[in-house]
DNA sequence: GCATTATTCATGAACTTTCATGTAAATTAC
DNA sequence: GTAATTTACATGAAAGTTCATGAATAATGC
């Protein structure tokens, strides 16, 4: 006699949730020896290969709040991992780009990241895996035709 | 000719992250509306359907850490939403438990909630549904066989 | 049983995030 | 070109989270 299943062990939000923490459980040990708090992990994560990002782009990427990424990346810049220069073409945007101290610091920890990944992966079947990636994308772009 | 892809647009963590986020952002506005913070919603959620829960069990399900949740439980029982009370058993542990007004509040959340996910799916074929949250629950349990 | 170790939660201090709002720059409508 | 509106960031106050630690209970080894 199958009992209801609870809700949190069926809703999509909850699976994402605990997948996500589950992947990043794994690296956490690596970001902190590192000195990277996990937010700090993601704005390096994401600057590592672009020029540059307004803060409010920045904030989107990483999930959180503008007033939280100003604040985070002023403390940043101060500790030499990032740099803050006005936009010339708008100078409202602020933009944001990682120094060579501040790359040099997330260079290790992205293929860190990459094993961890392709550990917790290794469950899965290399077609699995690509599958997953599709339906996530799908799911963050519903208009893919 | 291909460039190559941003780490963060082919990296699972960052999927998952931007996956659960545009779920939640769907759901916030009515999540905000009953009185709620994420992390309330995602508490009385947990606790809709089990009896009760210990202080770190809960902790875990919800991501987040024991001192943050001992406080947080000990306001949203200020607000009559949950009910805290020793374990007879274990008397280390707190059982934190939803009050009758707590899980009315969660209620219409729920249903809510299992709309806004149905909707966020309606991309997907109901095959590739079902996939998802099999591949997602595999990479959660490594070992099942 | 007694000592040691582990577990569970609570708490104060330090830090971070968030909300509300302010200021400046860019855009739009006239 | 000016006024009104919108966009982008910064900031102070309030709220929340986290770390380090403490106190109490339970489990383990002898």
């Amino acid at each position: 006699m199958a009992s209801t299943p609870r809700f949190v062990e069926t809703y999509l939000g909850y699976l994402l949730g605990q997948a996500n923490h589950a992947l990043f459980k794994d690296l956490e040990p690596d970001v902190r020896a590192a000195g990277l708090s996990s937010i700090e992990w993601r704005v390096l994560a994401t600057l590592s290969d672009v020029p540059s990002m307004t803060v409010s782009a920045l904030a989107r990427e990483v999930l959180s709040k503008q007033p939280t990424v100003t604040k985070l990346v002023q403390r940043m810049s101060e500790q030499g991992w990032l740099a803050l220069r006005a936009d010339e073409a708008d100078h409202r945007c602020t933009l944001v780009s990682a120094t060579p101290a501040g790359k040099r610091k997330v260079r290790t920890l992205l293929s860190r990241a990459r094993e961890r990944e392709a550990l917790a992966l290794s469950t899965l079947s290399p077609q699995e895996i690509e599958r997953l990636r599709d339906l996530l994308t799908r799911l963050l772009r519903p208009t893919s035709t």
